[in-house]
RNA sequence: GGGAGUAUGGCGGAACUGGUAGACGCGCCGGAUUCAAAAUCCGGUCACUUCGGUGGUGUGGGUUCGAUUCCCUCUACUCCUACCA
């Protein structure tokens, strides 16, 4: 009698199998070609959440087969352990960031070893450990002093009643979180560090990603914002200044009608010290979605247009007008920028067409209420008549650096990286503020710069900047008294270097050249897409920073890229609107009641959420069906870079598929041996197991599962029908344990031991399996190109061989009837195509 | 407004470089086992059909002997981004 397969036993069991013999500790070896597998690191909130799971079952089926594979494979984990939740935990649990942090670290670690991930834990990391961070303070120091990082006045939110600054997402429909008082903006100076002068190179970097999805590269392109004008400076009338204004469309130049600045040009706020109307009108703006609403000032100036003599434009300051992009000044031409003609519209400014479209041909055509944006030629512009946009790009470009009034120019869309936080829990930026009024940073002899050590956690220590001990200094080299900087970095700081860390965690140096030049680049990194802009972009810009330093010389820190889709689940409301978790949900008699018997509906599927309460918990998961079970359903059915949704008759079905696999090892213990010759099961199950890997190779484990499932079932229907001999039935559970060992790994060794192996099945090598040719083909018979009868075929046959068999076929012969062939096709080994007329 | 992507049975999804559409899993239907149920096992499952066939991959067209696959049109949905001059 088969006893029950207990998967908390058995998945024990190899757990403390794969611990004991050390099998996913990595060494350096040069001898070995290496893969550098990285799943995204956890923030530790408490748990891991499906999400999680997800991942990392990608992450692990990876790391496994190139192992299998031969690669010395580095696959680690770490903790993204500084951020705003452990303060929040702080304050409502009463505990402090640091013991809340590293008890959720226990907690999930203890989770992640229950899943049977083929991690190298003697490499784990903490982001928030001294250890960790004081080398990313060193970094900062020679970014500082390479001038890569710099101070400069920047927004805040300021939260007036708990008065302290917010991060975005403490943020909500304007008003803070805690207090609900109306967010202030206000102005602190603060650390950015340099990433806009990469721009180009982060640019034109991406093309070498071949393997990052391209989604994920547009993304980047997009965001850097790269685009090709020019800088006209106009003349302002009676004087010898200038307004210099940016522009991509230098060909509409004739057709410019007035000036706008943004609030904070120069010019503007010069004037705004002597006009009180202008100060208000600058203020109001702030409130003003200028989306919908244009609004201008004329500061009373005028220039003059560099190319028509004696046209005068007016000069506003307007809302719509971006600070920070460009000059923060434009020339606006209505009649080919929609923002423009709205402007233009509401303050009677003139619109002068000079772009004309091909279907058009009165030069003062009418443009309503839509600027014309397409195509076209030049018209009422002088010298630029008649020629096409990108022709008067140039010759008016070439123009205005004759006449010395202008330049080509380039403009970038990315900003630089506000790295500075006024928060408690994150890494303390390294600088003093001497009394003199020198800035400097701290000596390394001193770092790391460690948070101070707190004995009760609250509001008002939630900044350093409250703790005064802490904060006041001395310079070490003059004795000078001296503050301490107070703010933090942001945390997207600690990952963006973390996986050059793994290399050599323990490293009294942040890391060792040779490691890099040996491990980097991550062959493959997993997570998900929300990160394809920050993270991925400020990783890259580390490297390239870090490289300029001269630490290494690598350009790029991952070769390759996959995002996995999310997490969904369907949603359930009862009847008083509330949203209902799933494990309190029934079915009775083909409705769905609540655990208080309310009626509940199934709502949309969505990814899971605590605020829409449609999570289902891996713990749960694991502990009812295994680890194995919870990966298998990962795996199963979608593609892993959709949407994967959960379903419990899902997540059933895998767990009858887990047992099934368990009954092979009765099945092959009690297995009487047949003799037979017959050779189509092995062959079957030769394609298969290659199949597996070509789908594994392409990130399509969905097709490799499908395929362990057939392979299974041929395996199954050859035992039923004593197809296979005890050798051959050996040969087989030998294979599938080799093949189920990336996304199963706990019953494939199971399996494999009961074959009396001496080593585990993680340190078998893969499988490729030489498939004989048929000898016979399937080839299909269409007429006119729809498939009436499949024959085999002897492989020799020449075509005109196959013909004859095809026409004395009764079924075509019948379908032919009455008919006259025109044509004859012959695809060898796959279809005949008649053609008739 | 701009950009990227998706569309195949009741559902998730397969189909190699254009060559047998619906693999595999779920669900459903029938049967076996059971006092009964669960579990398990076996069979069936795109639609229509006069059982010969016919139609069918969001819509309409095109290329081809042949299109889920390539090209064009339209529609719907998803995601990103949003005054970047």
């Amino acid at each position: 009698m088969s006893s029950r397969y207990n998967h908390k036993v058995v998945e024990k069991k190899w757990q403390q199998a794969w611990l004991d013999k050390k099998v996913f500790q990595t060494l350096k070896d040069k001898n070995k070609k290496k893969y550098y597998v990285l799943e995204m690191f956890p923030y530790p909130s408490g748990k891991i959440h499906m999400g999680h799971v997800r991942n990392y079952t990608l992450g692990d089926v990876v790391a496994r087969y190139k192992k299998m594979k031969g690669f010395n494979v580095l696959h680690p984990m770490g903790w993204d352990a500084f951020g705003l939740p452990a303060e929040n935990a702080a304050l409502t649990e009463k505990k402090h960031p640091e013991t809340w942090t590293y008890q959720n670290i226990k907690t999930m670690k203890g989770q992640l070893l229950q899943m049977g991930l083929s991690l190298d834990w003697e490499r784990e990391i903490a982001t928030c450990h001294p250890e960790y961070y004081k080398h990313e303070q060193k970094f900062f120091i020679d970014m500082f002093k390479a001038g890569l990082a710099y101070k400069k006045e920047a927004e805040v939110n300021w939260d007036p009643v708990d008065k302290t600054v917010l991060a975005n997402e403490q943020v909500i429909d304007g008003r803070g979180w805690r207090s609900g008082a109306l967010v202030e903006k206000k102005k602190l100076s603060q650390w950015f560090l340099k990433i806009s002068k990469y721009s180009d190179e982060l640019l034109s970097d991406l093309d070498s990603l071949d393997n990052w999805p391209n989604k994920v590269k547009v993304m980047q392109s997009n965001w850097i914002g790269k685009s090709i004008g020019a800088e006209i400076d106009f003349n302002i009338s009676g004087g010898d200044k200038n307004i210099t204004v940016f522009t991509t469309r230098p060909d509409t130049i004739f057709g410019a009608t007035f000036i706008a600045l943004s609030t904070d040009h120069e010019l503007v706020i010069d004037a705004s010290k002597k006009n009180v109307r202008l100060k208000k009108f600058i203020k109001d703006c702030e409130g003003l979605n200028s989306d919908k609403i244009k609004r201008g000032f004329n500061i009373g100036l005028s220039v003059n247009h560099p190319f028509i003599e004696g046209k005068k434009l007016q000069v506003f300051v307007a809302n719509f007008v971006l600070k920070e992009y460009g000059l923060g000044a434009i020339f606006g031409c209505p009649a080919h920028d929609q923002r423009d003609l709205d402007f233009a519209k509401e303050y009677n400014l003139e619109v002068i067409p000079v772009v004309k479209p091909i279907d058009v041909f009165n030069d003062s055509y009418n443009l309503d209420n839509d600027a014309y944006t397409g195509e076209g030629t030049i018209i009422n512009s002088d010298f630029l008549n008649g020629l096409k946009i990108d022709e008067a790009k140039n010759k008016i470009i070439e123009e205005i650096e004759n006449k010395k009034i202008g330049r080509k120019k380039v403009n970038f869309k990315l900003r630089d990286w506000g790295i500075s936080r006024q928060r408690f829990w994150g890494c303390p930026i390294p600088i003093i503020y001497r009394e003199d009024g020198e800035v400097l940073a701290v000596e390394d002899v001193e770092l790391p710069v460690k948070l101070p050590e707190i004995k009760k956690f609250s509001e008002s220590s939630s900044t350093l900047e409250n703790i005064s001990d802490w904060k006041e200094t001395v310079c070490s080299k003059t004795g000078m008294k001296a503050f301490r900087e107070t703010d933090t970095f942001d945390t997207f700081f600690e990952s963006s270097w973390y996986y050059f860390r793994y290399c050599n965690a323990r490293l009294d140096k942040a890391f060792d050249k040779s490691d890099i030049d040996y491990w980097l680049p991550v062959d493959q990194y997993i997570g998900g897409i929300e990160h394809a802009i920050l993270h991925l972009l400020y990783s890259r810009f580390f490297t390239k920073a870090l490289r300029d330093l001269g630490y290494f010389s690598l350009d790029e820190p991952f070769k390759g890229l996959f995002t996995q889709g999310m997490v969904t689940h369907i949603t359930y409301k009862n009847t008083n609107g509330d949203w209902v978790e799933p494990k309190n949900v029934e079915k009775i008699d083909d409705r769905f009641k609540d655990n208080n018997k309310l009626d509940v509906k199934t709502g949309k599927i969505e990814k899971m959420s605590k605020s829409k309460k449609n999570v289902v918990d891996p713990n749960d998961i694991i502990e009812t069906y295994g680890a194995d079970t919870a990966r298998w359903f990962m795996l199963s059915d979608s593609p892993p870079e959709r949407d994967l949704q959960w379903t419990d008759t899902g997540i059933a079905a895998s767990f009858k598929f887990i047992n099934k696999l368990f009954e092979f090892i009765d099945k092959f213990n009690n297995y009487k041996t047949h003799n037979t010759n017959d050779l189509e099961v092995k062959e079957s199950l030769k394609k298969l197991i290659n199949q597996v890997s070509e789908n594994i190779e392409v990130f399509q484990f969905n097709k490799s599962v499908a395929k362990i499932y057939e392979y299974v079932n041929v395996l199954n229907e050859g035992l039923l029908k004593n197809k296979l001999s005890k050798k051959d039935f050996e040969w087989s559970l030998e294979k599938l344990s080799i093949i189920l060992q990336p996304f199963v790994p706990h019953i494939s060794e199971e399996i494999w031991s009961n074959l009396s192996r001496e080593n585990l099945c993680i340190n078998e090598s893969w499988v490729v399996e030489d498939v004989k040719k048929n000898i016979k083909f399937k080839i299909a018979i269409q007429i006119n190109g729809k498939t009436k009868e499949i024959i085999e075929v002897d492989e020799k046959l020449t075509k005109d061989g196959i013909l004859s068999i095809v026409r004395n076929n009764d079924k075509i012969k019948k379908n032919l009837l009455g008919k006259n062939i025109s044509r004859e096709i012959y695809v060898p080994g796959k279809i005949v195509n008649l053609v008739t007329l």
